[in-house]
DNA sequence: CAGTGAGCGAGCTTCCGCTTGACTT
């Protein structure tokens, strides 16, 4: 029998809390949200004023039940979910479901797990506030009449299986943009100038002081002009300005600034972030990694104090406070940090190390010194111009900070310019010597793709999405394949060069390789296509500022200046209206391009999304002749609708291809999803990359179907005359066993050439049920 | 992913937020 019964979100938390508490109090966790709207149908009365309909998520049954059991035996019930909407009606729902007295039910909150924050929120129990809950069910009631009228909508009118929702239509938004925007980019070049000079001390050493011409020129010529006025220029100082200048740390840790420090840092993805916290988390080794607030409890500070001090000594302190600036910020949990500042590292995984000490450095790093600097800047003055060259140094004076941290940026281009470390001792009308200039062709930069990271830095600045939500929603555009993650090769280029070395100018061509992208999002056709019809159709939606508007009328509803379902009803009149207008109304998109006509034939050829993703067709389907059907092909990988010429779609449907007759029967080469193939007697070998689908001849098929052949007996290690259809087979994953058309593992400790017969029935009779894998069949 | 390369159409798909599961093949 326990006198108190505390329940929060997390297992780990309830763990932590629970030593805070000590005798008489029993913590425990409900994982998060206990009831969702009912799963199949609508799940909102529409006749009853937009009453929800809930039910027990069927992960949870289980939870709920044993929730209930400790719920009878307590005396005092302590909800102590988050303090945010979703925490509070979490609590709601908690009373709801376990049907908790009023009189021995207290809800409490806190937004630190430390001894002081719980015991302070043990002494001030409170209600629950309605109001926050019927805001919480006002973004749940919109999100799913947004998600489940819109996506019926795709269904029918794009293709199946299709989504749209909130927060992911925007997400695929942003990146469709972003390609559009960079398929229009026009690259433009300058030329740059750069200047090396000598400086002389009074000792005789010489240095070199690295410049930039502070004008560009757009013309090659131009360049060459200034280049011909410097051969027989003079070189002086003109002024040297010195001016300090400071760094200041980042702030701690949030879900979003994990994600892009890792993801920069470290190379991982968003949702790897994630898992590797969650274990540093559970390990009790960090605070809450799902968090939205750059807080730090006064006892982190004054830990992350103390260890500064022990490493460092006073100068390197600055105890700073730091305040969330981003959208919507619910700031129901601490930034996220090392549990114990003193740890420097953990013991762990490799990911979970590297993590851990980026947190820790992050941290400690917030609350230390600015780092000072110096900035001198040179300029110099031609004698024949008057354009003039700038050289900057910075000079680190005092670290700081950056002793253990230093932020990395997005900026790819590594664009820092000349600048250098220390400048030589200058003043001004001191006379240069110059050593070399050069003009260099530039261009200019497409708009970068978005990273992972990068898309959920762009969200949250948006206020769209939550912590939780980042990487299932990045997950998720991946998984409906309307964005793929992908690295995609560069493109060499030229550029000239113009070198000015001891009054000879010459003229050179260079080549680079630009546009190289490494794990960056892409849209997919079918991610256009659906955009497309959204921003045509349901442009309210699609609008970067919905959610905004949204959480606004959300926060008036906690406040208590708006019904919820009110607020629903004057969404849902207007935006149902729209639904059923483009369900009657408006034509099937599907991102349909005529491309012109095939010149063998005079049919006309077209690309667009089918049912299976994005087609060629060969001809039309016209109702008033039987003429033959038109033909179809999938388009190949790195095929585009918006970009495909005719000539690579007529090369479509040259396949497949028939070779000749081999042993009697056909051969054929076409191209499937796992590449370009052979196909004979219903087998098919791979072509493998050194072999074109379009020019192999019938003598290379037979070679490769031959080689397969040798291949595939090798492969077999023993059958059996008594049972012809099991056999042990060697496979890319070692030995395995065949049999009716299933595969079974092999246990390490036998030996696959000794099998007898029974063995291996023994194997298959023991080998568990076959994982359901993705169809879960429903009654 | 377990050895693949289909297509006359039944019945299904879908949202956003809270949380951690466990077939180890």
């Amino acid at each position: 029998m326990q006198e108190n019964l505390v329940i929060v979100e997390s297992p780990a938390k309830a763990k932590t809390i629970e030593k805070f508490l000590g005798e008489g109090y029993h913590v425990t966790s409900c994982m998060g949200h206990i009831r969702d709207l009912e799963k199949k149908d609508f799940g909102i009365d529409l006749e009853k004023n937009y009453q929800p309909k809930y039910v027990v998520t069927p992960d949870k049954k289980k939870v709920v039940t044993e929730l209930k059991k400790l719920a009878k035996d307590a005396e005092t019930v302590w909800l102590a979910s988050d303090e945010d909407r979703e925490g509070e009606a979490i609590a709601w729902h908690l009373k709801e479901v376990l049907k908790l007295d009023p009189s021995r039910t207290k809800r409490i909150v806190f937004h630190e797990i430390t001894k002081e924050a719980i015991q302070e929120a043990i002494k001030n129990p409170r209600v629950i506030d309605d109001n926050l809950v019927n805001a919480q069910q006002a973004r749940r009631v919109l999100d799913r009449i947004v998600g489940f009228e819109v996506s019926p909508v795709l269904w029918k009118k794009v293709k199946p299986s299709l989504s749209a929702g909130r927060v992911q239509s925007v997400a695929v938004r942003l990146i469709v943009d972003r390609e559009r925007e960079i398929i229009k980019f026009k690259s433009e070049s300058n030329y740059r100038v750069t200047g090396k000079f000598l400086v002389s001390d009074e000792n005789g050493n010489t240095s070199e002081l690295k410049a930039e011409l502070s004008k560009r020129f757009s013309e090659k010529n131009e360049a060459l002009e200034f280049l011909k006025k410097c051969q027989s220029a003079e070189f002086s100082v003109s002024d040297v300005t010195k001016k300090p200048t400071k760094r200041s740390p980042a702030m701690p840790f949030t879900t979003s600034t994990l994600q892009q420090e890792a993801s920069r840092k470290l190379g991982f993805s968003v949702s790897q972030t994630m898992a590797v916290a969650q274990r540093l988390y559970e390990g009790g080794k960090i605070t809450y990694m799902r968090t939205d607030s750059v807080n730090l409890s006064n006892t982190a500070i004054n830990t992350a104090k103390q260890k500064i001090l022990d490493l460092h000594g006073e100068d390197y302190l600055k105890i700073r406070k730091y305040q969330t600036k981003s959208k919507g910020a619910q700031e129901a949990h601490e930034a996220i940090r090392p549990t114990y500042m003193s740890n420097e590292t953990v013991e762990g995984s490799n990911q979970e190390r590297r993590l851990y000490e980026l947190i820790w450095k992050r941290t400690i790093a917030s609350q230390m010194a600015d780092a000072k600097l110096e900035k001198t800047t040179v300029n110099i003055s031609v004698s024949t111009a008057t354009e003039r060259f700038t050289a900057t140094g910075e000079v680190l004076i005092f670290d700081g900070f950056l002793k253990v941290y230093m932020e990395s940026t997005d900026d790819e281009n590594g664009n820092s310019g000349p600048a250098q470390d220390i400048i030589p001792p200058l003043k001004a009308n001191d006379a240069l010597r110059m050593s070399e200039i050069i003009a260099m062709q530039r261009f200019s930069q497409k708009p970068p793709r978005f990273t992972e990271a990068s898309l959920v830095k762009r969200l949250e600045e948006l206020g769209i999405g939550r912590p939780s939500t980042y990487a299932p929603t990045i997950t998720t555009i991946q998984n409906r394949n309307y964005v793929v993650k992908e690295d995609r090769p560069g493109t060499e280029r030229e550029f000239d060069v113009i070198t000015l070395d001891h009054d000879k100018i010459s003229e050179k061509k260079k080549t680079e390789i630009t546009g190289t992208e490494k794990s960056k999002l892409f849209p997919t056709d079918v991610g256009m296509v659906v955009t497309d019809f959204l921003m045509e159709n349901f442009k309210q939606i699609m609008d970067f500022n919905f959610t905004a508007s949204v959480e606004k009328d959300f926060d008036d509803i906690a406040e208590g200046e708006k019904v919820w379902n009110e607020m629903i009803d004057r969404f849902y009149k207007p935006f149902h209206e729209i639904v059923e207008d483009v369900l009657e109304n408006s034509g099937r998109s599907k991102g349909e391009r005529v491309l012109g006509t095939d010149p063998k034939t005079g049919k006309q050829v077209s690309v667009r999304i089918g049912r299976y993703g994005p087609v060629a067709q060969l001809g039309e389907a016209s109702s008033e002749t039987n003429e033959e059907k038109p033909q179809f092909a999938s388009l190949r990988n790195g095929q585009h609708l918006e970009t495909i010429t005719l000539e690579d779609a007529l090369d479509l449907f040259k396949l497949p291809r028939e070779l000749g007759e081999y042993e009697d029967k056909k051969v054929t080469v076409n191209i499937g999803r796992f590449g370009p193939y052979v196909r004979h007697d219903n087998k098919f070998v791979s072509l493998g990359k050194e072999n074109d689908p379009y020019t192999v001849e019938l003598d290379k098929a037979i070679e490769l179907i031959e080689a397969k052949r040798e291949k595939d007996r090798k492969a077999i290690i023993k059958t059996f005359d008594e049972e012809p259809g099991l056999r042990v087979l060697n496979g890319r994953w070692g030995p395995y066993i065949s049999f009716k058309k299933k595969n079974y593992k092999i246990p390490k400790k036998l030996k696959a050439e000794d099998l007898s017969l029974d063995d291996c029935k023994k194997i298959i009779e023991e080998a568990p049920a076959a994982k359901s894998g993705k169809r879960r069949k429903k009654k």
